[in-house]
DNA sequence: CATGAAAGCGCC
DNA sequence: AAAGGGCGCTTTCATG
């Protein structure tokens, strides 16, 4: 059963509960998803066997409560339990630190298994307590702040931490089995962090994102303008009797008789005037079509293939042009600016700490992770008045780890004497001297030491360079030719990853495959044992680093002398954005750099750690 | 009309 | 034999 709480007088066994028990199951019921726009309803937490339900609305001591539970460092168990810190952290101005969570802890368990894969709390329910959790109490309160609790209201809520605990129980002895224990720790130790950065968000100057989108709506209508006439222009018009039949050349949707017959009765010299109106670049299916009437031989008009056939003036190019400001416009214009927050003016993107199968971040609504990278986009998300950004990135992460985990003494060497590693591929691709490789030779230097991290081949190569099969077999041998030890390293990987059907980061981070037993022949068999070591492969890498900098993360986090005059805002695979008060800039930077440095060195043996930053008033490289 | 897949492309 | 890793957002298009 359940307590409701309503004032302090009603908190005497819940203070004795605390004295008793370390671990404490927590969720709260919301009016809905954003902590600074809705309502905190309900504070549910579970201690022994005892339920306590507080009403936040008329209880007026929840930030005891909460520093409480802080203080003396109680484990509070969730699920998704960052959405729950944000809320309380908005109410008590207390950030609860130790914490597990038991959706965070499934998806660790599962990492890289069954894509579209989500461990809600009544999965979890079913596959470890097996009990039915009939209805998710959530919904009952959305847009419901005033709600007059019943019995069903107190019911549901109190379902909501009654399983928490014997989840975790069962989940630790599977952590404990797989060996998980240290990332474990590593990503309930971020958590909270994560909270606090997306509960401050970033500050979003939207008048320098308007000025941009204005010149850039601009470009887009005369890029397609441009297209359309230059097709129109080029293909012969005079071999359609009628606009329905031009209309079935180009793809373009008829859906109804009418229309179709409208367009039968529209003759040749009206045709243009239609098509004007009616083409739509933006419809892949239609551009493909004119590309077969301009007499291009292709299957798709994606950039890869396109961008070899692209010359000055003809429709590619006009096509790729139009696209690049299709996406300004649709993906970085006026859409961005629904999430501004309301009451904050800022934006505040969600990371999912285990958002991608490697261990990677991602980031969503909106993805900061992928806002262009030229400065005048990113100029938007700005300091706080009296404060600076610093923007802070790994050099060459996950190039200088795959040097340390496979031993390759040929990228040790370079890094120790700081050479430029593509260069150094270069001097093994063409048998040149380091001094004398020319820009197009450390391209492709480049090209290979970042297309062996995620597995490439020489058509790999073809398909995105260009690099002829021939010529992409001869650079491949090279390659590994002038990199044994790595190469050696790469098969013996793959054959693990194979043989365990999960690969490793050297934190302990685990990828795993499934186990397929039935192939329809050895073809199938042969492509899925090629992804599965191509992903492990790249997985020991990839995730090895986003180890690297989650460690770095809670480094700075938990050993922060500056307190709130330096707070982390975004981090982007390798990047950290933080913000720091101006007069202490320059000693919050050697802070930060001091802590990435300390994280990955480590992990990378004799090969030197390195960090990049500046320091502006807005956030560039 | 709603929904989901696919294509395409932004980032690391 | 197959043929570069990891994401999220927007649009079109097919389906029910």
């Amino acid at each position: 059963m359940y307590k409701v709480i309503e004032n302090i007088s009603q908190i005497g066994e819940l203070l004795k509960d605390l004295q008793s028990t370390n671990l404490i199951s927590l969720d709260v019921e919301t009016s809905g998803l954003d902590p600074h726009t809705d309502t905190l309803i309900l504070l549910q937490l579970k201690l022994l066997n005892n339920t306590y339900i507080i009403d936040a609305r008329k209880f007026k001591q929840l930030d005891y409560i909460i520093a409480l539970i802080k203080e003396t460092h109680k484990t509070v168990i969730g699920h998704n339990i960052k959405f729950d810190l944000k809320f309380l952290y908005h109410n008590t101005g207390e950030l609860l630190l130790d914490v597990y969570d038991t959706q965070l802890a499934e998806t660790l368990l599962h990492a890289g298994l069954s894509r579209g894969f989500y461990p809600s709390l009544s999965f979890l329910c079913k596959e470890y307590v097996g009990v039915n959790m009939d209805k998710d109490a959530r919904e009952i309160f959305i847009d419901n702040a005033d709600i007059i609790l019943t019995e069903k209201e107190l019911i549901y809520s109190a379902m909501d931490v009654n399983y928490l605990l014997k989840i975790m129980e069962s989940q630790m002895s599977k952590i404990r089995k797989e060996d998980l224990l240290e990332v474990f720790d590593l990503e309930m130790k971020l958590l909270p962090i994560l909270a606090q950065v997306e509960y401050e968000g970033i500050n979003f100057l939207e008048s320098v994102w308007m000025s941009l989108y204005g010149k850039n709506l601009d470009e887009l209508k005369n890029s397609e303008m441009n297209a359309i006439n230059y097709l129109l222009e080029n293909i012969d018009i005079s071999k359609y009797k009628n606009a329905y039949e031009f209309s079935k050349d180009l793809d373009i949707r008829v859906t109804t008789k009418k229309l179709q017959s409208e367009l039968e009765s529209l003759q040749t010299e009206y045709i243009l005037e239609w098509a004007k109106k009616n083409i739509n670049i933006k419809s892949n299916k239609q551009v493909l079509n004119h590309l077969k009437l301009l007499g291009f031989d292709v299957n798709s008009t994606g950039i890869l293939v396109l961008k070899p056939l692209r010359e000055k003036g003809n429709y590619i190019d006009k096509i790729l042009n139009f696209r690049e400001y299709e996406k300004k416009i649709s993906t970085y214009g006026e859409n961005f600016l629904s999430y501004i927050n309301k009451n904050t003016g800022k934006i505040h993107c969600e990371f999912n700490q285990i958002g991608t199968a490697t261990g990677r971040f991602s980031s969503d609504s909106p993805n900061m992770q992928n806002i262009p990278a030229d400065q005048e986009y990113r100029k938007a998300f700005i300091a706080s008045p009296g404060c600076k950004i610093i923007t802070a990135d790994y050099s060459q992460a996950e190039l200088r780890l795959m040097g340390a985990v496979s031993g390759e003494p040929e990228i040790i060497h370079a890094y120790v004497n700081d050479q430029d590693l593509h260069k150094k591929t270069a001097t093994f691709l063409f048998d040149v001297d380091i001094d004398n490789v020319t820009k197009e030779q450390r391209q492709k230097g480049k090209n290979l030491n970042f297309g062996i991290i995620y597995g490439i081949s020489k058509f790999g190569l073809l398909h995105t360079f260009g690099i002829p099969i021939e010529e992409g077999e001869v650079l491949l041998y090279k390659y590994f030719q002038g990199y044994k030890v790595l190469k050696e390293f790469i098969e013996y990987a793959g054959d693990m990853v194979w043989k365990n059907l999960y690969s490793i980061t050297p934190l302990g981070r685990k990828r795993f495959f499934e186990e397929i037993d039935l192939f329809e022949n050895n073809k199938e068999k042969f492509k899925y044992e090629s992804r599965v070591k191509r992903e492990g492969i790249n997985h020991i890498i990839q995730g090895g680093s986003a180890d690297i900098l989650k460690q770095a993360m809670i480094d700075i986090y938990y050993d922060n002398p500056f307190g709130e005059d330096l707070k982390i805002r975004l981090q982007v695979h390798d990047e950290l954005v933080l913000e720091a008060k101006e007069e202490i800039v320059e000693e919050c930077k050697d802070f930060v750099v001091k802590k990435m440095l300390e994280a990955e060195q480590p992990f990378l043996g004799e090969i030197p750690a390195k960090v990049d930053y500046s320091i502006e008033d807005y956030w560039i490289k």
